[in-house]
RNA sequence: GGGCUCGUAGUCUAGUGGUUAUGACGUCGCCUUCACGAGGCGGAGGUCGAGGGUUCAAAUCCCUCCGAGCCCA
């Protein structure tokens, strides 16, 4: 046997496996098969973390189980190479904005940046022993891909699917830039909460003062209304209170007069309002942050902005026009007070959105954005969800739930550099849309020309679109990318839809949502037949990982460590979209998996014979035992495997080949091996289940199986790499040989164990052994018994001269309660005061007892109950084990 | 605040109505036995998050609360 070394075994069949090129989809096979996967392009921000190592496994056993299984497995390297979060690594590494230099410059900066990350995960997929097709690589950011995705754009804006409109955008009134949420930095900044009378426009009565924030003075009725932004007064568009307040039902529906402007506004109730802040009655305007824009679609607030791009009051603030925030918000509340509206003025700790770059608290502002529109389209994409296959189910209640939730349509346009260009040129005069030809794409409008020189409709100049899409635009049509829409239609209608998308469960609503809603619009069909959803990956303490927080773990120090396939043996332990905190203790308990793997079968290995064996006519007991439970193990394994149940697959596989082979199955024809009595029928099963375990284990723990299956079967089976091999067969499943091999693998040990317990080595030898049982044991059985126990002398006897003394019995709820009801306790307790041993002789005797009990008669059967039964013989010299219904008696 | 998920020995986990809850890690004791001491055999360890309800019977179903995770453009 040779030297076990997981890590140089994983680096040669690493290398082996680049060089045998056996991971490849064939486009030319037209019989088997095709399994299809929408692999999660990753993105290039960075290097893999552990839960992407842990999802990308997860995908890489479906692709190993499914190409085992005899198909055609499409399994795609590709990265997603678009978008924000690049761009912003990119400015924080050079400390610079993408302002600072020119456009095309930026971009290729951020390209090589992608690009430097991309060639590390490739070389961290093969580390992890992932089986991605080489010969099918994308990335998002190609032309090739881009221009797919400009395609798809213009067929939705044939099709009417895309308008033009304006929308809130974070802005920097500093840097003068849109901004993604993701570079919305939070601090705590300290601001005043100034309370300003709201005075009622009609007239109240006067019991309405008993209430708290509601006040009258010379001017009239007021209600008191704290703010931090007194300067988006002019904004104020509706008055709001938590609808369980004592005041809601006075004040609902009154109007209000906003201060220094005189506009009226109403009051509404609404949950969402704190009864808490402030008097517990809010100012909503339009926009102050995030929130108000809830409030805007729920009660269809006119978008009127108080501040414009350059962080100055609008048209709309009247005399505060032109001013600066800060400026105008100190003018303002100067007014109020002089004026008798300021209330009370208090320091208040708040939560700021700022820049992260300038740290200049973000307003929102008004841009023009391009819309594709999803709130017609609900229904399509719930009747889609609704013909995939959800793993796990719930995970389609989620979508379900965000689809109705929808309030507005999917804003695709983003205002940056590093993605796919918008092809439309826009008239400077007229603003009339010139979208580009199919056939001219990839274009980038910044820098091509325009398909026709002037405006079609009044002769302006056309101005390229220096707009991007939303990156989510590139990534939504991965399935319409991989089976070649548009490019190659015989290839499209073979491959599309897909078999499986793969993905977190905290891209739903984007990742999921976007490509079921637009590859439906565009094809009038599903883009994926099943979805798996992965769980989040959490440090050891069940935080979430973060790199401020120090927790982050690597997974190729983990890989490095402890071996890819124990990494791998981790990821088995994570079920599908649960979070997992990651356990370093089960990737240890992988490392001693596969060492005894490696031990299980460089034994069974080393006892083939020479010559592959063929199913022998006559199978021994205890050969038909294992393989009637190997069977079932293939079985239920291949079930577990088709709903992605890693974890319970790899459970039942490890505790088939730990205990039931290894430590009984093996320990039982350890003699017949060793006084080279094996025969045919041993032969067979050790090559049979040698064989298939591996193959059942392959797609979780590639490199290990793929060096046994070298090291022992290559030279019978001459498949080249057990990864393109056959998925194992059943063999035979025999209720009754199972029962059979279970009792007398129950009964050696019972005789190991109590060998053990007396402290006596195992290989001891017993002089005499009787078991004393009722079911038949044939020379066979007694074999199996006596040869690994060492037995001298083993009588078997059915007559049980020994005496019964019932020690207890258990009542079968199961069986009472379901007859008696109610009564059941009443029964049980008036069984426990009768003796027992009178109880198991009747019942015994009559198969049935009468009871009476409170005057009524109640008949229990056998099987009600279930009697503890110990056996007592004369003679000091034995040892007795009770099993159930057996009994041994052991003379030293 | 809303939606979804989770909460079971010191730690992790199986368990979708049947009363005596599964397995692993750790811990304690015993055993070098010719694949494996990174192994084998055994022991101890639980108010199944808390409270209430339904039921003859609840870890399991219902309600409330507490704690954790993801998402909310």
């Amino acid at each position: 046997m040779g030297q076990y070394n997981q890590k140089e075994i994983e680096k040669k069949w690493q290398e082996k496996w680049q060089e045998m090129k056996i991971y490849r989809f064939d486009f030319n096979d037209k019989n088997k098969p095709v399994y299809s996967i929408d692999v999660p392009p990753r993105y290039a921000s960075g290097p893999l973390h552990v839960g992407h190592a842990v999802h990308y496994t997860h995908i890489d056993f479906v692709a190993r189980y499914k190409r085992i299984r005899g198909y055609n497995v499409f399994f795609p390297l590709c990265f997603d190479v678009n978008g924000i979060p690049i761009e912003e690594r990119v400015e924080r590494k050079l400390n610079i904005t993408r302002k600072d230099i020119d456009r095309h410059e930026f971009i290729k900066l951020c390209s090589e940046f992608a690009q430097k990350n991309i060639k590390t995960m490739i070389d961290q997929y093969v580390k992890l022993g992932e089986s991605m097709d080489p010969s099918i690589y994308y990335q998002t950011d190609s032309k090739d891909y881009r221009r797919i995705t400009q395609i798809s754009f213009i067929e939705h804006y044939e099709k009417g699917h895309i308008y033009k409109g304006e929308f809130p955008v974070n802005w920097c009134p500093r840097c003068m830039t849109a901004m993604a949420d993701a570079e919305v930095q939070y601090t705590e900044r300290k601001t005043s909460l100034n309370t300003i009378k709201f005075y009622f426009v009609d007239e109240q009565p006067e019991a309405i003062l008993k209430y708290h924030g509601i006040g009258k003075d010379k001017k009239g009725f007021y209600v008191e209304i704290a703010t931090t932004r007194p300067e988006m007064l002019p904004s104020c568009q509706i008055v709001a209170v938590n609808p369980m307040d004592e005041r809601a039902p006075w004040l609902v529906g009154q109007k209000l007069k906003v201060p220094i402007f005189e506009k009226e506004v109403k009051i509404v109730a609404d949950e969402s309002v704190d009864a808490n802040f402030g008097t517990g009655i809010v100012m909503i305007c339009t926009i102050g942050d995030k929130e108000d824009l809830k409030w805007v679609f729920k009660y269809k607030l006119p978008l009127e902005m108080s501040i414009d791009e350059e962080g100055r009051m609008t048209e709309i603030c009247g005399k505060y026009k032109g001013m600066k925030i800060e400026d105008a918000r100190k003018k303002v509340i100067e007014d109020l007070r002089s004026t008798g509206y300021l209330v009370k003025q208090e320091s208040l700790l708040q939560n700021v959105g700022v820049c992260w770059r300038c740290k200049t608290p973000v307003e929102f502002i008004l841009a023009k954005q391009w819309f594709l529109k999803t709130l017609p389209f609900k229904e399509k994409v719930l009747e889609a969800s609704n013909k995939m296959k959800w793993f796990p189910k719930f995970m389609k209640i989620r979508l379900e739930e965000w689809v109705n939730s929808l309030e507005w349509d999917w804003v695709i346009s983003r205002q940056r550099y590093f993605a796919t260009p918008i092809p439309v040129w826009e008239c400077e005069n007229c603003e009339y849309v010139v979208v580009a030809r199919k056939e001219d794409c990839y274009v980038d409008p910044t820098v091509d020309k325009p398909p026709v020189e002037k405006c079609p409709k009044c002769g302006g100049k056309l101005k390229g679109c220096e707009d991007v899409f939303d990156t989510w635009m590139d990534s939504s049509i991965s399935p319409l990318y991989n089976t070649f829409w548009y490019r190659d239609n015989e290839n499209f209608k073979r491959l599309y839809p897909m078999s499986l998308r793969p993905q977190a469960h905290d891209i739903i609503r984007t990742w999921a949502f976007y490509t079921i809603l637009r590859c439906s619009l565009l094809t009038g069909d599903i883009p994926f037949e099943n979805i798996m959803m992965g769980g989040f990956i959490l440090s050891e303490e069940g935080k979430p990982m973060h790199a401020s927080l120090g927790n982050v773990i690597d997974p190729m120090d983990v890989v490095e460590k402890n071996s890819a396939d124990a990494f791998r043996y981790y990821a088995t332990t994570c079920s599908l979209g649960e979070d997992n905190p990651f356990r370093s203790k089960d990737v240890i308990h992988g490392i001693r998996l596969l060492r005894k793997i490696w031990n299980a079968e460089s034994f069974l290995g080393n006892h083939l014979p020479d010559v592959k064996p063929k199913k022998p006519e006559n199978l021994r007991k205890m050969d038909k035992w294992i393989l009637s439970k190997y069977s079932k193990l293939v079985r239920n394994c291949t079930e577990q495997m088709d709903n992605f149940d890693f974890s319970k697959a790899m459970k039942n596989i490890e505790f088939f080949l730990w205990h039931e082979l290894a430590d009984h199955y093996i320990e039982i024809i350890k003699p017949f091996l060793y006084g080279k009595k094996s025969d045919d029928s041993i032969k067979y099963t050790i090559y049979t289940i040698g064989l298939g375990l591996l193959k059942l284990l392959s797609p979780f723990f590639p490199h290990i199986t793929e060096e046994l299956y070298h090291k022992y079967y290559k030279k019978f089976e001459g498949e080249k790499s057990i990864h393109v091999s056959k998925w194992p067969d059943e063999i035979l499943i025999d209720e009754t040989v199972e029962e059979e091999g279970e009792r007398i693998k129950e009964i050696i040990a019972s005789i190991r164990k109590w060998k053990a317990e007396q402290g006596m080595p195992l290989n001891k030898e017993l002089e005499e052994v009787e078991i004393i049982i009722k079911q038949k044991l044939t020379g066979e059985d007694k074999e199996y018994i006596k040869l690994p126990l060492r037995i001298k002398n083993l009588n078997v006897s059915s007559k049980f001269d020994l005496e019964e003394i019932i020690t207890g019995v258990k009542f079968v709820y199961a069986n009472l309660g379901k007859r008696f009801k109610d009564k059941t306790k009443k029964i049980v307790e008036e069984i426990k005061k009768v003796d027992l041993d009178r109880l198991y002789k009747e019942i015994r005797e009559k198969n049935k007892v009468t009871l009476d009990i409170n005057g009524e008669r109640i008949e229990i059967e056998p099987n009600d109950l279930d009697f503890e039964k110990r056996y007592t013989m004369h003679g000091e010299e034995v040892n007795l084990i009770y099993l159930e219904n057996i009994v041994i008696a052991i003379r030293k």
